[in-house]
DNA sequence: CCAAAAGTGTTTGCTCTACACCCATGG
DNA sequence: CCATGGGTGTAGAGCAAACACTTTTGG
């Protein structure tokens, strides 16, 4: 019964969030084969028939991007019969957040010609139906930013409260009252100040961490902002 | 490139929800054949090269089950390699809402044994991962009951407020209070009355209607309850 | 006139928002 | 001592929750 139909490709693709130079970006690579050769598009590829998909997920970013242990999140499946002019495949689509730090150490791996960090706001024509799948990518980080605590992926181990605002406001692309912004991080207890202050112009900075096992998905209830 | 690869097969599994004897009810196939025969499944099957994965969806449920263009929303994709027997094969999930009227017509297909409803809390023992499916899409069918207007879809074309209101306790399993679920209700501005009235024991409801175009997906505020 | 379900407002507490000044450090 | 960013509290408005009786119909 499973051998007589004929099959489509399964592909993964993976939006790579995080912030650079005060923007949210993405991560893309330069396609060095047909179709849409040098165009720009989704790290992702083909799933093995022995890995998980987010398994191949991590495996492709890993390989093109050099982007290692990201946070991962699966986000939609694309199938439209035309989606892709070499024939069928299906893609499953991921989000993945990573630090500033992790940003800097990606470097382009076999398959793309060249990989860059992209700000939302200046993409470049894309391979396709990247660009929906983008688009989706950025109202569901928006909304998971609101009502859940993934935001501190796209952050260091150790932040201050000024740096979590300053990426709230970068995400979600509004200006946040200070005091409003901190009382609500603080009595949602999912930091923790460090023994630490971070020095440098003005007044140092208390650090705080991230407590792991805090994941306050309150219902109903936007935690943030 | 894309001719070398091995490639999994893909199906569609659709959780159908409905409300049947005032219990949140799913529609599952007994299956005529191995792997898992005589248990208990999702309808749903494989998908076709030039059909896209929500025509899949809607083809496989009316083969199986009769049920036509009930409200379709995909939900998530499941693969991992071990999950069918049969070899590889990834699973894309949705879920179905549908009106009592229509749950009364569905109909055993060619692929199944027979077909029956269940109350979610008393479900038999499944096949596949469908277990972890229906889990998910329960979550998943709360939460939209809360933050949108996806409810309506499991009731007639006109009902009264308080069949409204059943349907929230229903699926929510909690009793809600007649006044402010009221109030909320109407101040969404998502029904309208029509010019008639249900007679039966008692004082004589007021009928209304689902406003199609008010999808109010408010942001960040729970609509309901 | 009785049973059954429909329909209707107000008060109270809480949460969200708006808003401005002092503090600690380095140069 | 000045520039720079860090840190703090309160008052008012709007929203959500709790709560009980009257109305309309059929039998």
């Amino acid at each position: 019964m499973l051998d007589n139909y004929p099959r489509p490709s399964v592909s993964t693709d993976v939006v790579v969030f995080s912030v650079v130079n005060d923007r949210l970006s993405i991560l893309l690579i330069e396609r060095r084969h047909p179709p849409y050769q040098g165009m720009w598009a989704l790290p992702g590829g083909f799933v093995n028939l022995d890995e998980s998909l987010e398994d191949a997920a991590r495996r492709e970013l890993e390989e093109e991007t050099g982007v290692k242990n990201p946070f991962l999140e699966q986000l939609y499946t694309y199938g439209d019969p035309d989606r892709d002019p070499r024939g069928r495949v299906i893609t499953v689509s991921y989000f993945a957040l990573i630090s500033p730090d992790m940003a800097a150490k990606s470097t382009a791996g076999s398959d793309a010609a060249s990989i860059k960090w992209h700000d939302i706001d200046q993409l470049p024509e894309l391979a396709f139906d990247h660009k929906d799948i983008i688009t989706y990518a950025v109202t569901r980080l928006r909304y998971k930013f609101e009502h859940s605590t993934v935001g501190f992926e796209l952050l260091p181990d150790e932040f201050t409260l000024t740096d979590v605002q300053k990426l709230y406001e970068i995400v979600l692309d509004e200006e946040l009252d200070k005091r409003n912004f901190r009382r609500r991080i603080l009595s949602a207890k999912i930091i923790e100040p460090t023994l630490e202050k971070r020095i440098g112009e003005g007044r140092p900075a208390q650090l705080y961490r991230y407590r792991q096992n805090a994941s306050a998905e309150i219902k109903s209830k936007r935690l943030f902002p």
